[in-house]
DNA sequence: TTCATAATTAACGTTTACGTAAACGTAAGT
DNA sequence: ACTTACGTTTACGTAAACGTTAATTATGAA
């Protein structure tokens, strides 16, 4: 774990643009220190950008993935902004047992598209 | 299970707008019959459009959902296309494993936050 | 027949999530 | 001093996935 990262650091290990990095920051999704003009990563915006990637991953857009990432670092808070937190991961959740749901049935779907083409496969005196 | 729905009755069932539905039909996504210039929608038209909708959730592109959906009734077809067309699925399949993961990770990371909420709910005295 | 409802095509507009220069600063190596 | 590599901002461009009129046509009820 080193102290900080450079945007290319960050760049090269997920895969992914430093113009994506700079945009994330604009959009706030991303707060990084300044040296200079220079930004420094530290392993706290390291690990927001992960969350974010897997936000991705799932199809989010980045305003949904902002609201999400906000949640892990949201202030104690009143009662109030507790119970709206409290409502709001349980929308989310709603919707990625949805997904779950989803992905199972397509998993069992290309199964059996799969194994019809083996059969195919077999029928076609396959080695 | 009726012989035709119309443009409309496809759009009310699945909420959403006949824009889309045209949308999609003129990214070759569903072929629906003609009745002159109008459109007829078979069974099997709403079988596609369910499953678009299901990729849609799971974040998919429309080129990537094609993909997908044109699997489902692919031809037979020769040895090599056979082949191919199981790799495709190989892939898919890692991809949606990979969403498993990261669903996971988020209902887990989620319910993490939510017990924290719920502490802190619970030491302000909540009713 | 007239009016409302639903259908059509065509085409421009919009949002999201970056890509892609352009024009420049800085620090390290030779 | 010069190049190379990396950093910066600014700003226009773009692909995807529709939204939103507009102009027109067809159908069914009153």
């Amino acid at each position: 774990m080193r102290e900080f990262y450079t945007i290319s650091d960050l760049a090269k290990e997920f895969d992914i643009t430093t113009r994506t990095i700079r945009f994330y920051e604009d959009q706030n999704l991303i707060p990084p220190l300044r040296e200079g003009t220079r930004r420094l990563f530290r392993a706290r915006d390291r690990t927001r950008l992960k969350l974010i990637l897997r936000g991705k991953r799932l199809g989010f857009t980045l305003a949904e993935i902002s609201e999400i990432v906000d949640m892990y670092d949201a202030a104690p808070g009143e009662v109030g902004q507790l119970r709206l937190l409290i409502s709001k991961i349980d929308c989310r959740r709603a919707q990625l047992q949805q997904q779950m749901q989803d992905i199972e049935a397509t998993l069992s779907d290309l199964s059996e598209v799969e194994n019809r083409c083996r059969d195919r496969l077999s029928a076609l005196g396959g080695a």
